[in-house]
DNA sequence: TTATTTAAGTGTCAATAATACACTATTAAA
DNA sequence: TTTAATAGTGTATTATTGACACTTAAATAA
């Protein structure tokens, strides 16, 4: 019985064993807003560093995926506590010419102003629009085509843009925003009467100086219904805006 | 000149086989419809095959990951063109307590009488209702949750629950369909509106018999109409209803 | 001090979509 | 021919969407 046991145990054992290991990599489509313009930020590696690439890195022994993308984040911008969601896993058996290794890419949303300040400068790192974007990497490009449908989708009925903006912005902000995600522009009427209609943004006292003559009230994110609403529908944007 | 560039190669070559690898899986959740209930179907596996499991295998180094989920599928019920979406990837470092591997979990579609028909024998499977699931390996629990989650907010939108009908079906069977992914009971006036309405439905001249006595009309899919709608949004499901 | 400029902020109306709700039609079987 | 069981259909109310234009606030220039 103990033998019966055993002899299945080395079975399972051996199963695992016979396995082909692979190389497992994260690589992270890092979105940022500039006030004007969507962008992404991009490094240089690969041969002799000649190609704009995505940010990435290997899976350690010890880590769990979302944890290793956060320590890569974390190596490039200083940033933590940061937007971050496993967008897809690319596993081409040539996407890396080099020897295969299977790319579980997840894309995150950071505050461009937080990152400038913190940024070590280990790495030559760049934001791009994501209109005019170089040539990248490996299977680098679909990764971030990917990543923007998918910002796209979710934006529409999660309030994730506000992810992207300082914790103070006003309502053209996030309109101009929202403008530049989906590359069209909105009504503000509408785009606001929306806006507010979910509660989610306190009007603070504060009016933003500098930008206009009359100045933009700001608002905060409310996090209590923030986190309330992550897993809900919302729909901000009308279905026959998003043309996807 | 060549010389630096050699140096290069090998300090990235390095860096590569410097990198511990991993064992990839891939798990799929199949979710099936028997008229009634929205169900998974489960195999048997493990230490003496006590627990039941998702469906799963290893990659295969000339195989890209959905080409695997394929074959996987196929291994274990006969059927090719299956609808397969990549789901999400399992890799906390402690989900497979014998070995660390990592896992890409897909959801599939099949129509359960395609697959009772063709099923080989090789494996002990079950279907079992989403709300009434044994304890499954590892984090497969996990796997099904998300991939329920997954489903409801995609057939909110898309009409992927065609999927799982068969070739001909009824606008009662549809509802019941989506009835049983949501758990709940749509008003059979709205939801066929809203399902006419798409146009993507195709009514045919014949009726369902034997199971109510006036018999239900078959319909059919619009495949150049459905193809073409595949990536668009449609909101099937009143906002209201989804409770996500 | 007043006029000018610039962006902020707000309201209404019409069209569409969503929801709630109940009766009639068809057919098989009794 | 009556009964039973499900299929199938319509309307009225309300909520949401989308189109559209003027007023307000404040800094700057005259």
């Amino acid at each position: 019985m103990g033998n019966l046991r055993s002899d299945n145990d080395q079975r399972m054992l051996d199963q695992y064993t016979q396995q082909q290991p692979y190389l497992l990599a994260l690589d992270s489509i890092i979105f940022g807003f500039d006030g004007e313009m969507l962008k992404v930020l991009l490094v240089k590696r690969g041969v002799e560093e000649r190609t704009w690439s995505l940010m990435g890195g290997w899976l350690r022994p010890d880590e769990g995926l979302e944890q290793a993308a956060a320590r890569i984040l974390f190596d490039l911008t200083g940033l933590t506590n940061v937007y971050l969601e496993q967008l897809y896993t690319f596993g081409d058996p040539y996407r890396d010419p080099i020897i295969r290794t299977i790319s579980v890419a997840y894309f995150s949303l950071v505050r461009i102003a937080d990152y400038e300040t913190k940024i070590s400068g280990e790495f030559q790192a760049c934001w791009f629009s994501i209109y005019d974007l170089p040539t990248l990497l490996f299977d680098h490009g679909d990764m971030v085509e990917l990543a923007i449908k998918r910002l796209r989708y979710k934006a529409a009925q999660h309030p994730i843009g506000l992810e992207l903006l300082p914790d103070k912005f006003t309502i053209p902000q996030l309109k101009k925003l929202y403008d530049a995600v989906y590359n069209t522009e909105f009504d503000k009427r509408n785009f606001s009467r929306k806006i507010l209609s979910t509660n989610l943004l306190i009007k603070l006292d504060e009016k933003q100086k500098g930008f206009s003559r009359r100045g933009a009230f700001f608002y905060q994110v409310d996090r209590v219904k923030y986190q309330a609403i992550t897993n809900s529908f919302l729909n901000f944007i009308p279905n026959s805006e998003l043309g996807l």
